[in-house]
DNA sequence: GCCAACGTTGGC
DNA sequence: GCCAACGTTGGC
């Protein structure tokens, strides 16, 4: 069991989209990059807990929580010549790129990236390091707890 | 829109 | 394998 810090956009997938899909579930497609396609596939679990948080907004912060609920799968957007997340050199006998489902379990109050740089447990979280810009991130248990605990 | 930081590409 | 050029991310 880990813990997990994802980006979204909220103008494409917001804490509202996934709370209003069907079983507040949905596919995370489009990440293009290997650090974090690499924790998709090789260290997620399902059960593991999710900080849903919105970026490239007017507040960003973490909006919802989250869980993990499937294996991972090929990522069907690499195949779609006409979408922005084709990858040509992406085949469906070597697919490069993988999706997850993520289940909606709460949407919180907003935990700005303001207020997050304010609370010492939060320090070393990897979002808030100087030049991050990873999209899917790991959460220590102790950090997870702090968020938590601020949300409630 | 700016720009710092980081990732990727491709020539050599 | 090096590294310059270019592209992307994402806060501000």
């Amino acid at each position: 069991m880990q813990y997990w810090l994802m980006k979204s956009e909220p103008d494409e997938v917001s804490i509202d989209d996934v709370m209003a899909s069907k079983d507040q579930t949905t596919p995370w497609f489009g990440v293009r990059n290997y650090q974090a396609r690499n924790f998709m596939r090789d260290q997620m679990q399902v059960g593991d807990g999710v900080l849903f948080y919105h970026s490239s907004c007017p507040e960003p912060g973490i909006a919802g929580l989250a869980e993990i609920v499937s294996a991972p799968y090929s990522d069907a957007s690499q195949f779609d010549a006409k979408g922005k997340y084709y990858d040509p050199k992406a085949t469906q006998e070597q697919p490069r790129w993988i999706s997850i489902d993520v289940k909606g379990t709460q949407k919180t109050r907003l935990l700005s990236l303001a207020e997050m740089r304010t609370i010492p447990a939060l320090e070393e979280m990897t979002v808030l390091q100087k030049g991050s810009r990873l999209s899917i991130t790991p959460v220590t248990p102790a950090q997870w707890k702090a968020v938590v605990k601020l949300l409630k």
